[in-house]
DNA sequence: CTGAACGGGTAACATAATAACGTCTCTTAT
DNA sequence: ATAAGAGACGTTATTATGTTACCCGTTCAG
């Protein structure tokens, strides 16, 4: 059974990215929160592709097109504000961030990231969860938060790299 | 069943820091690596605990104790050696280094770390990356290399905190 | 109206990593 | 023996990433 993600095929972005704002929005609207120019514009930004954008990626887009140059702050603490509340993702490993595919719940993806295309897939595997609860428990560990980050080959990449 | 590893509990530490880099020795004799007076001093500065150490962290001790202030590129060289022949590991949510508890043999560990205490626990687990390896499967995704670190608190720091 | 809370701007700083170049010391082929 | 090349390290500068501290304007509850 293989189910090719959308990242990793051709697709209508613009669709993806519409439908990520309107569900923050919503998300917003139910919970009280202020999901302001600011925060909405680089929820945009982040999500305008499959590809981890780093902070400064962001700021370079937000001081080029805004003439007055954005600053680091003005970034990070939109990032902070959408990763707190579950609408993007920090990769660690690139130090780069992705929109959330399923902001509607709390959870911590998994996410495969493609060498050749650079697009980020995220998985929600509670296998994967599970091993990694039961591996630390073997040793005594009691785990409160994840981070799996997995290089590799897409599908869409495989056949043509 | 639960067997506490070693950097979770009390324990001679200093017998770790000389096996380890015996063990690194052993190593580099056999592979005919050059295990330099730098190289092995940031082994040992690595070791000095079981808590990940970052760069400059390392270069701060290497500038106390040598005066003339050490430079970072003299200190990445020394990772990058240990990296690459599995003499250390890299922590990317942390942008740390931890020793290899296992560097005959290569791997790419999985890592607990103890948000109380800091140490950092090396853990092999096959079912682990198995269940990686498969849940990427299942999106046509083909794994190359894994990057899986686990926060949470320790079988030491659990009862304390 | 007022003032606390919040969003955002600005400057400076802190931390992490790399680039580019030079020197010294080995080894090894001649 | 010696010249050529490779490897390890020093030095300086630069880039990339992330944070602190402080200020200002708006908003909204009392």
């Amino acid at each position: 059974m293989t189910d090719t993600p959308l990242a990793a095929r051709p697709h209508d972005h613009s669709r993806c990215v519409s439908h990520a704002l309107a569900e923050a929005e919503a998300i917003c609207a139910r919970k009280g929160l202020r999901l302001t120019a600011m925060r909405k514009r680089v929820l945009e930004l982040v999500w305008a592709s499959h590809k981890p954008l780093g902070a400064y990626d962001i700021l370079g887009v937000l001081s080029d097109e805004d003439g007055r140059r954005a600053a680091p702050p003005t970034v990070y603490r939109a990032l902070d504000f959408l990763l707190e509340n579950g609408l993007v993702h920090r990769i660690a490993s690139l130090n780069a961030f992705v929109g959330c595919s399923h902001p509607e719940h709390a959870h911590q993806g998994q996410f495969l990231i493609c060498r050749s295309c650079h697009a980020a897939t995220e998985l929600e595997q509670p296998a994967i969860s599970q091993a990694i609860v039961d591996g630390a428990a073997g040793v005594g560990f009691v785990v409160e938060s994840q981070t799996v980050e997995v290089v590799g080959l897409c599908a869409g990449c495989k056949g043509t790299a």
